[in-house]
DNA sequence: GTCTGCGAGGTTTTT
DNA sequence: CCTCGCAGAC
């Protein structure tokens, strides 16, 4: 069906005029474009337009009819990426050919072949996908079940060990025997009962998805036959990232045709600490021989300084396949270092930085707050930012950060959601048969367990069957009596079709869940009541609960985003793939990037990862890049003195300014640290500390509050988010009086204790007194919820 | 079974 | 410094 079809949307293809896509590449992107056939590798530096040569790619081979879009399979490592690929297919081929089936994630993309073949490994086809939560729990289960100390060998390390397993395709019987022993001497029979227990549950984890579909196609070669025909053409984007499983995968899809084309940067391979093996794009030419290498090395994003000293950055490391970015843009500014006396100095220091950037007072062109960056190694980092720019009233977003569906609030309603569809899941009952607090502690669950592995029945029939026998203690078996009743009405309710979403409201109403979190005294228990507000909203976009279960444990992210400009600050990690105006690279000091530990555990192999995370962050700067360093830096209360990062010393001196006073660094920028650290800093440090103070002197002159009140103006009121949250006119200000109770979404309750135009004096309850922004607190009666 | 106080330990993170 | 997890007391 799919042949003749095929025939016919060639003929249809070879009718329509010459793409006038192709036009708008420029002549390597279009190499890239038009190389369908066989073996591609397509090396894309940083801002060469790699998703603008991978999207046109999708277009070409369907537009040429080489393909339907069935034939295709593209892959992505994220499922922005893919999102994202999407759209832009979509919009280059118009509407005439609809979404592809086969573009998502690598997980993505294996579920929907497990579930077509679960039976060959042993599942039945609506198996769930477990997620890091479950999976300790199951493991620590085992441990403890094999009379292992749990304390001496942690359920979390045995994960990790499982994890990495896998992702190098490795099933129980084929781990090293050496390195099964590195767990209490058992970890290849943990491993091999782990995946017995999944079988059980007809439950999967992440690192099976991969594993499984591998397995299968090793193992039977008439379904591999079948997708290898189907798959005509396969696309990878960020190949550096690909682990050994995910490499057999395409190795084997690829096999017949070749038909394989990677794109990837092995300057950015920064995943190397969760199974990345930046050796397949280093082999890729051997792996499939003849193959053609593409190098798009014209950047469309930086300034020729950026690009230089990324390139003199990266030129250190050894095992590259070597690139040479170029660009037709002007000089631009130089790259700015500067040091600090301490991290709190460097956040105070940015923070004036952005304002004068915002207000174009540094002499450049006004840069908005959302095209400003501040990209750190750490996430402990992003706290000395946080706390800065909510003093001033800067707006700022954190990247990264719990995901959504991790937090414990919607694991736990998702799991009331499980045991309503599927009163198999164990696991999920275990979760929530005592949350809220219902005096079924580990004894009754215990007992449960038992009685479940005994009778073979699911949990929550195993309870039924306790508290009919009257098992447990008196008070135990009433409460447990209520669960049981409780989840037969609500499967009742959901047999006899009633709505998915007013179901969830009345399941988190009934089991006294929401009223756990409203009672919670807690600074995060208003923010958790509004994510669970927030998950039932996103219910409505289902048909049923198990849809969107399945879309939960693959897809949901957190994005909520109101629509202010804001600065973000994430970590390097998060920011690849990314790109703004301006970036600030502070905490540039050795031992926290390039991170000790990074260099300890991995050797020249860390600090070249690491490298290339610096490199990673360079290129994110379109036009100003500033890196900035401090003497002393308080890390877990201790103070540390530290000298700069060695990844300084790296950078070209052409294409950097020195800020800080000269003689600060003997040297170069900082090549002969001199011994004994940056003593001399202290003194020039802290005059422009006085500065800065007497600068800040009056709030009402600051950048910060002119800045605030604009924004109020522009935004105010437009955002029902912001504007429910935010006092958002000046008069509004004036109703906090002293004594007021009051909420903050970072530091949680307090009571006012001084009041000084903006800024609040709260003494908080659990975070202690701190000096906020009024507009960054509401009346605490107004708590959502 | 639940609450409180003390000690240890504390990169990077997607699916 | 701050958070998490555990051992001991109610």
């Amino acid at each position: 069906m799919e042949n003749s079809g095929s025939a016919k949307l060639s003929k249809m293809a070879m009718a329509a005029r010459p793409a006038p896509y192709l036009d708008a590449l420029n002549p390597p992107q279009r190499e890239a474009v038009e190389a369908l056939d066989g073996p591609v590798l397509v090396l894309a530096g940083a801002g060469t337009g790699k998703t603008r040569a991978l999207t046109t790619r999708v277009a070409h081979l369907l537009n040429t009819g080489r393909a339907w879009p069935s034939q295709i399979l593209a892959v992505t490592f994220t499922n922005k990426a893919a999102r994202e690929m999407r759209q832009r297919v979509g919009e280059l081929v118009g509407g005439a050919v609809e979404g592809m089936p086969w573009l998502g994630t690598f997980h993505a993309l294996c579920v929907k072949i497990l579930r077509a073949h679960a039976e060959l490994v042993g599942l039945q086809s609506n198996f769930t996908i477990l997620d890091t939560d479950d999976q300790i729990r199951l493991i620590r289960q085992l441990i403890q079940a094999a009379n292992i100390d749990d304390k001496r060998w942690p359920a979390r390390m045995l994960a990790g060990f499982i994890d990495r397993w896998k992702n190098r395709g490795l099933t129980p019987d084929k781990v090293p025997a050496a390195e099964a022993a590195q767990f209490a001497n058992a970890g290849a029979e943990l491993y091999a009962q782990y995946q017995q227990r999944l079988k059980t549950l007809n439950a999967v984890d992440f690192g099976d998805l991969l594993l499984h579909v591998t397995g299968i196609f090793q193992h039977h070669p008439d379904v591999l036959e079948k997708y290898q025909t189907r798959f005509r053409y396969i696309l990878v984007d960020e190949y550096q990232d690909t682990n050994t499983v995910q490499y057999l995968w395409l190795r084997l899809l690829a096999q017949g045709h070749r038909n394989l084309c990677v794109v990837g940067d092995d300057d950015q391979s920064i995943y190397g600490w969760r199974g990345a093996e930046v050796g397949n794009i280093l082999r890729f030419e051997k792996d499939f021989p003849g193959a053609r290498v593409i190098r798009l090395e014209q950047n469309y994003r930086s300034t020729p300084h950026i690009l230089a000293a990324a390139d003199g950055v990266i030129s250190r490391n050894g095992a590259r396949l070597g690139k040479t970015l170029w660009t037709e843009a002007d000089a631009g500014e130089k790259l700015r270092l500067i040091g600090h006396w301490d991290g709190e100095e460097e956040a105070r220091w940015i923070g004036e930085e952005i304002e004068a950037m915002q207000q174009g007072t540094r002499g450049n062109p006004p840069v908005p707050a959302d095209g400003i960056a501040i990209l750190v190694r750490a996430s402990f980092q992003m706290r000395a930012f946080e706390d800065r720019f909510l003093t001033i009233g800067l707006p700022y977003r954190v990247i990264g950060g719990p995901r959504f569906y991790e937090r414990a609030e919607i694991r736990d309603a998702m799991a009331y959601f499980r045991v309503v569809t599927t009163p198999e899941d164990g696991l999920a009952f275990e979760r929530i048969v005592n949350t809220p607090k219902r005096g079924l502690g580990e004894k009754a669950v215990q007992e449960i367990n038992r009685k479940a592995r005994d009778t073979g029945l699911p949990m929550l029939e195993a309870a039924r069957a306790l508290v009919a026998e009257g098992g447990l203690t008196a008070r135990a078996r009433k409460s447990l009596a209520t669960v049981v009743a409780d989840f037969d009405r609500w499967r009742a309710a959901l047999k006899a079709g009633a709505d998915h979403v007013r179901l969830a409201e009345q399941i988190l109403d009934e089991s006294g869940y929401t009223a756990m979190w409203k009672n919670d005294r807690s600074p995060d228990a208003p923010g958790r009541l509004e994510n669970l507000k927030e998950l039932v909203k996103a219910l409505e976009g289902f048909e049923n609960l198990q849809g969107f279960l399945e879309h939960v444990a693959l897809v949901m992210e957190n994005e909520q985003e109101d629509g202010a400009p804001k600065v973000s600050i994430m970590t390097l990690h998060a920011a690849k793939g990314l790109e703004f105006p301006a970036v600030f690279l502070p905490g540039w000091e050795d031992g926290l990037f390039p991170s000790q530990r990074s260099m300890d555990e991995n050797g020249v192999k860390g600090l070249e990862e690491e490298r290339r995370l610096a490199y990673v962050g360079i290129t994110r700067a379109q036009e100003y890049c500033t890196i900035s360093f401090a003497a002393n830096r308080a890390m877990y209360g201790r103070w540390q003195s530290a000298i700069p990062s060695r990844f300084i010393d790296e950078l070209p001196k052409e294409h950097v300014e020195v800020l800080t006073p000269p003689g600060l660094y003997g040297g170069g920028h900082g090549a002969a640290a001199p011994a004994g650290g940056m003593t001399t800093m202290p003194g020039i440090m802290r005059g422009s500390d006085l500065e800065e103070r007497a600068a800040r002197a009056s709030v009402y002159n600051s950048p910060g509050w002119a800045r605030m009140q604009a924004r109020r103006q522009q935004y105010g009121v437009s955002q029902p988010r912001e504007a429910r949250n935010l006092v958002i006119d000046a008069e509004a200000v004036s109703r906090f009086a002293t004594g007021d109770r009051v909420f903050h979404q970072k530091f949680g309750y307090g009571a006012i204790a001084a009041i000084e135009g903006d800024k609040l004096t709260v003494e908080f309850e659990k975070a202690g007194t701190k000096r906020v922004v009024a507009s960054y607190v509401t009346a605490a009666d107004e708590v959502p919820f």
